[in-house]
DNA sequence: TTGACATATTGCTACGTGGCGATATAGTCA
DNA sequence: TGACTATATCGCCACGTAGCAATATGTCAA
């Protein structure tokens, strides 16, 4: 009841930052990214090395997820380190990976009657 | 830990699947049926009243939800009846609304010296 | 059948943005 | 100062998609 009230009650530009967060955890690059920072903080040039992605394209998804409030940086000499400034993120993958996961048994489950994976 | 291991762990397809998902809630839209479909079953022309929308829109919208197993549809004669399926969804916002509501709080409270609105 | 209605789909345009190469900026060292 | 390095930004292209008007589909009544 709490949460559905708190839905109820959202304005206009409320959704709007709403639709923006999720707009920005909705790359998979990005995700690529705070996944990688999920152990801990790391330079850009060891995040384009664990990606295998370009320099331009990682520092501008990172800047996106700065201005998000997502990642924090810290200048270190020539280096830059990011870190994950914002924990919740790891409880909305974790939620969306259980309804994914969900779907994905229950797609099993309703498969004729070919041999099914074992569960686990 | 748990969360992080789990997130750490995802590999590419699985990643594409979680930003999939956040992208069905990247937009207002969305999330305006959402809101609305949060205080019960509601049909089609109903939520094109309620959110002043085209109803080629809306139903476009309600079936991207519904192919992402977030909604529900059941026909009842010429209406179409859709509710949220995956009360996660709730959660989900829940987390990031109190994100942004912390991220609104403490721009007020770095704000010069202002006159600040009271806390609550 | 036919007509009337609710919903879904199609074809389209306009806009946002991910990724790229090239370049700018900031920091370090000599 | 100038050379060198790591990171950020710019201009661009290609692609995806929200919203629209028009049309198709499905359901009921007569």
């Amino acid at each position: 009841m709490e949460k559905v009230r708190e839905v109820e009650s959202l304005d206009q530009s409320a959704l709007q930052g709403v639709a923006r967060m999720f707009d920005v955890l909705a790359e998979p690059t990005r995700l690529q990214i705070l996944q990688a920072l999920a152990g801990g903080p790391k330079y850009v040039g060891e995040l384009c090395d664990t990606l295998s992605a370009k320099q331009a394209n990682v520092s501008k998804q990172l800047g996106i997820l700065h201005q998000a409030g997502l990642v924090s940086r810290e200048r270190d000499g020539l280096l830059v380190r990011y870190c994950v400034s914002e924990p919740m993120i790891f409880e909305l993958c974790s939620l969306v990976c259980g309804k994914l996961r969900r779907d994905a048994e229950a797609r099993i489950a309703s498969m004729p009657q070919a041999r099914r994976p074992r569960k686990r």
